[in-house]
DNA sequence: TTGTTCCAGCTTTTT
DNA sequence: GCTGGAACAA
């Protein structure tokens, strides 16, 4: 056994914490201290030292991708195969649960999963059975509100009862939201942990089994625990001695998703007996960067309290640019990375990051202009899309007839004749007797209750469904898929020429029957399902990201939250205005507003070595102009750390008496206006002291000036505002 | 029943 | 400015 090679590459803290004794260990890993390292090396020290089975361990993840790397990482250094750890996301982990005990759990055999675009497509069904205007009970918010709940642990009959006026208002589609699922055989992501955690709770003999079984369990970003997870580790480990948890409280984002920040704040209470570790050496980002994100996160009330420091010097300072419009702000990012990529660097090594998605356009316009490579994170993902979903809703319904989200999705698509009101018919049929829409459909054909031409397509349907399911029975399942793809039409539907982007379509459908032809069946699942419906769980569970491209060198295009994780050589933070960042909703909020400020942290400890830092006077926000000023953040952060970069196109600068006549004088004719005020003149605010008038738009009552004041630019309406010329 | 046009609405999104 | 859904005409 060698263990030089587990701890020779680790510095004191990670040392401390990897070769930790058995206990409640909190590792508390700012941002690029290596906190996926320690988690790596503790699992591989608890197997080669400490002499226990790969069996017994038990890691947990948020992301498919982390999870993978971990596995792998692991495997490399144990230089062996770690198939048998149970490392995965806590949903994947809670699948293999279910499937395992699907009877205790009172799932049937092959459950299927519904991803958040299902749940929200049968919400809205339900919405429309029980006649509740849509606008008036948005299907989102009805979401949220069963997702929280489920959160908390709470079932429809918990709430019975429940006074609340608000909560009565949703119970009722809870309790139809329920039954729907029960009747389909289908569970959403918020339900795979909620039954996990219930067949713990009620099934000691199980959980008993699990807790003898995993002697260690780990968990990576465990500030994004939600309360459901929670309790399932404290269910897991009884006696509090053998979780060793990751995570940073500053990078906590996901709270408007039901991550309890709590979970990290109370460990030391909950786990009497834990022990705390701080990694706060960066190996990430140069000094300057570092300083700014340190300087950020400061003004956060709530927090454990941590400092990054690090060995390398402070290198550039970081740029701000504050640009005229988005359109600048585009220009001047993609400009940057040309010499950049001038200079013989890799644009792989470029981010640029956003708030909101909707900001990526500009960025996009511009790279295309230039003919930039760039890839844009986040869009619609491989599963998600459209076609793929209608393809996986016919497999889904050869697996199980009784799955309304996905007979609702496809019996029309193609269109064959079933309209609105014989959709319609079904479902009352469905609701009153409490049937799935299948079922409904049978009993329909079967009374000839239907029209002739209805009844007919119905039929049709029906007995497609039928002969695919005994067509491909026995058949591989990439022939099964590629049978189903063609002989429900969808091929033919989506090869149409008026469908647009119908190549790119087509082109995803055989990607699909590709992926159905590589999928291998979890070798450690020993529940006795299908390999369709192993493949079909695989789908909503792991809905991977397009796979194109990844390893060509493109600039990379991301939200902020998507970021969380990765680093690059040079890093844009674009768009650092109040009310796109921190968002307007957040603004009012300390508690969101404190989220945001982590955001930014997220954001600034991207970078390793060179970052800029860009915003706009006004941007383009749903097709209308708005006027736009710097963002809190960007005045939180130390001068000395910035280095202001002059717009170049325009008057930017406070300029003396002299040479404000003389750039006057030269500008063009349109620019020079009847107002009393001019480009360049010297002007005081009461309250935001002198500054100079760097811009004029409008005329009369609609005139403004682009006023730069000591500390800040910002737009005045000139007929509203008194300003004394100086 | 199907295809078109018009209108409101809009953060972030691991699973 | 783009999207999804509802209200229309064919």
């Amino acid at each position: 056994m060698d263990i030089t090679s587990i701890i020779a590459p680790l510095n004191d803290a990670q040392r401390e914490a990897v070769t930790a004794p058995s206990q409640a260990m909190l590792i508390l890993a700012g941002a690029g201290s290596g906190k996926t390292r320690v988690l790596v090396h503790r699992i591989v020290w608890q197997i080669q030292v400490n002499g226990l089975s790969p069996q017994s361990i038990l890691a947990v993840t948020f992301t498919n991708k982390a999870a993978n790397e971990m596995r792998g990482r692991v495997e490399n250094l144990l230089d062996s195969s770690a198939s048998s750890m149970w490392i995965g996301t806590f949903h994947g982990i809670a699948h293999r649960l279910l499937r395992r005990h699907a009877e205790q759990a009172r799932l049937p055999k092959d459950f299927q999963v519904l991803d958040s675009n299902d749940q929200q497509r049968l919400i809205k069904r339900i919405l429309a059975d029980l006649k509740i205007d849509d606008k008036e009970l948005p299907a989102k918010e009805v979401q949220w509100f069963i997702n929280e709940k489920k959160d908390a642990a709470l079932r429809s009959f918990h709430l019975v009862g429940n006074e609340d006026k608000n909560t009565r208002r949703f119970l009722r589609i809870y309790q139809e939201y329920e039954a729907s699922c029960e009747r389909s055989g289908v569970v959403d992501f918020s339900e795979l942990l909620l039954r996990v955690y219930e067949l713990f709770r009620d099934n000691d003999n199980i959980l008993q089994q699990y807790q003898q079984r995993f002697s260690q369990i780990h968990v990576d970003e465990f500030q994004d625990t939600n309360h459901l997870q929670y309790a399932w580790l404290t269910l897991l480990s009884p006696n509090r001695d053998n979780i060793f948890v990751v995570g940073d409280d500053d990078q906590a984002i996901y709270g408007w998703r039901g991550a309890k920040i709590e979970n990290i704040y109370n460990f030391k209470d909950h786990y009497p007996t834990h022990q705390t570790i701080k990694l706060e050496q960066n190996y990430r980002s140069s000094g300057a960067i570092l300083k700014a994100a340190n300087h950020i996160i400061a003004n956060n009330k709530s927090r454990l309290g941590k400092e990054l420091w690090t060995d390398l010097p402070d290198g550039e300072k970081i740029s701000v640019y504050g640009a005229f419009s988005d359109v600048d702000e585009a220009k001047y990012v993609v400009d940057r990375i040309r010499s950049w990529v001038e200079e013989g660097n890799k644009r792989v090594d470029v981010a640029i990051l956003y708030r909101s998605n909707a900001q990526s356009r500009q960025f996009e316009e511009q790279l295309m202009l230039t003919k930039t490579p760039y890839r844009v994170y986040g869009g619609l993902r491989f599963f998600d899309r459209a076609e793929i979903k209608n393809a996986l809703a016919y497999l889904r319904l050869l697996a199980n007839r009784h799955d309304d989200a996905s007979f609702d999705r496809v019996v029309n698509t193609p269109t064959r004749g079933i309209g609105l009101k014989t959709i319609d018919e079904l479902r009352q049929l469905a609701n009153s007797q409490q049937i799935s829409l299948w079922m409904a459909a049978q009993f329909l054909i079967e009374q000839k209750l239907l029209p002739n031409r209805a009844g007919n397509a119905l039929f049709y349907f029906l007995d497609l469904i039928e002969q695919l399911a005994a067509k491909t029975a026995e058949l591989p399942l990439g022939e099964k898929v590629q049978i189903v793809i063609e002989n429900s039409g969808l091929m033919a539907f989506y090869g149409q020429d008026k469908v647009e982007k119908s190549a790119e379509k087509i082109e995803n459908l055989k990607e699909l029957v590709n992926a159905a032809n590589l999928f291998k069946m979890d070798v450690n699942s020993d529940a006795d399902i299908s390999e369709l419906s192993e493949f079909l769980s695989h789908a909503a569970l792991e809905s991977a990201e397009s796979q194109a491209n990844e390893f060509d060198d493109c600039v990379q295009l991301m939200t902020l939250h998507t970021a969380k994780g990765l680093e690059f050589r040079l890093v844009f933070l674009v768009g650092l205005e109040d009310g796109l960042f921190p968002s307007q909703q957040s603004i009012y909020d300390a508690g969101k507003l404190e989220e945001e400020r982590r955001l930014c942290y997220v954001g600034i400890t991207r970078a390793r070595e060179k970052l800029y830092i860009t915003h706009a006077e006004k941007r383009l926000l749903y097709g209308r102009e708005t006027p736009a000023s710097k963002s809190r953040f960007l005045r939180e952060l130390p001068s000395e750390l910035l280095e202001e970069v002059r717009p170049k196109r325009e008057v930017s600068r406070p300029m003396t008496a002299k040479s404000s006549n003389f750039s006057i004088t030269n500008l063009p004719k349109e620019m020079q206006s009847e107002s009393s005020y001019r480009l360049g003149q010297r002007v005081e605010h009461e309250s935001f002291g002198a500054g100079v008038i760097l811009k004029m738009e409008g005329e009369g009552k609609t005139e403004r000036a682009l006023i730069k004041f000591s500390d800040d630019s910002r737009w005045l309406m000139t007929l509203y505002t008194k300003l004394h010329v100086i």
